[in-house]
DNA sequence: CAGCTGACAGATATTGAAATCTGTCAGCTG
DNA sequence: CAGCTGACAGATTTCAATATCTGTCAGCTG
């Protein structure tokens, strides 16, 4: 709608994206609704973000991003690493939940934005590697018994796929899940004590 | 195409129902089709399922139960608990592997079965009933030392959702799903023994 | 008369023609 | 001349007409 004087940037159309993925949903948002939204003709959209997958794609690296900076904060905290993987795990949990609550909508476009990506695949890997660097911690502390942190932590991060994969978002606002995460995150701990 | 001579039991006609299921997919596949291929008439489908959905539950459960009768059989013998919850899980995925490997248009199928039934429900709270068992029996014997069987085994079942729920039918193949299963499995068991 | 048939109404799926979208590019504009 | 436009070809989506399916039931058949 505002025709806009500023020049056009690749943030701007991603921010412009964002919007009418918002409105429209991932299947019916299309690169002319982009440029609309934006006053400028498509064939603009194109001289930033060389087809319709490239913007996606940008757009969907920059929502996992933000969860992602999110957590660092919470891994890096001066504090004992039980204490750090237990709050780094609830945090992504909570996360996880609270977007999928707040904005149903949303979140499935973003769900099905995370499935045609390969974006993805770095955010699951920088999130392992944060984990790694948690499980790393409490050995050195001679806290955690177990022998190969990237191992484990990809076993920590499998194991609580219930709490943090959209596919399961279903489950996460019923009754006992709160208690159920408690229970699993429990018996992790006590496994990498030993 | 055999109009056959035989009674019209539920039985044959829920072997009809796998047969169209199999060749068309969930999708496509309809009550004319299985009449056809019974060489009766749709109504007469009817007159033992009360509607579409009833055969596809039917169908389903039975395709279920095949599974946990199979578990059923790991769980209740007469080894020491550790080894009988490794091969119980080990089991489930394997089957559940092999089943996705052989076939995968027939597994996708059920995939989408299973997704559509509640049949799935009691399915699944008879696998974490079986997995309670073998817990409790740990506990027993003194080799686990939690507390709550019925709540760890709820644990145990969702921490390896990523090597049974056919959402991650994909991750079954690649190469290092063998061992990360494993390293699961073994944090999983260090925790009940803690 | 128990069990099956086939016609039927309303719901759902298929189809193909028309509309829209993606990605390109020659040329316009400031 | 750097950046934008708008027309275009081919791919994809939409939409409405048509066909098929689901579930019922009155009546046929052995």
């Amino acid at each position: 709608m505002p025709p806009s004087t500023e020049t056009l940037t690749a943030e701007r159309i991603l921010e412009a994206t964002e919007e009418v993925l918002r409105r429209h949903g991932p299947a019916k948002a299309t690169v002319v609704d982009v440029a609309r939204a934006l006053g400028v003709s498509h064939g603009s959209v194109y001289r930033h973000f060389r087809t319709k997958a490239a913007l996606r794609e940008a757009v969907t690296k920059r929502w996992l991003d933000r969860t992602t900076g999110m957590l660092a904060g919470v891994a890096e905290a001066d504090r004992d690493p039980e204490a750090r993987l237990r709050e780094w795990l609830a945090a992504l949990f909570e996360a996880k939940r609270r977007k999928a609550g707040d904005d149903p909508e949303l979140f499935a476009t973003y769900t099905v934005l995370t499935g045609e990506n390969e974006a993805v695949v770095e955010h699951l890997t920088e999130l392992t590697d944060q984990l790694t660097r948690v499980v790393q911690d409490g050995i050195d502390a001679g806290t955690f018994t177990v022998t190969a942190p990237a191992t484990t932590a990809r076993a920590l991060f499998q194991a609580t796929a219930l709490f943090h994969d959209p596919g399961y978002a279903g489950e996460w606002e019923k009754p006992g899940a709160e208690e159920e995460f408690t229970a699993l995150l429990d018996l992790l701990v006590r496994g990498l004590k030993a």
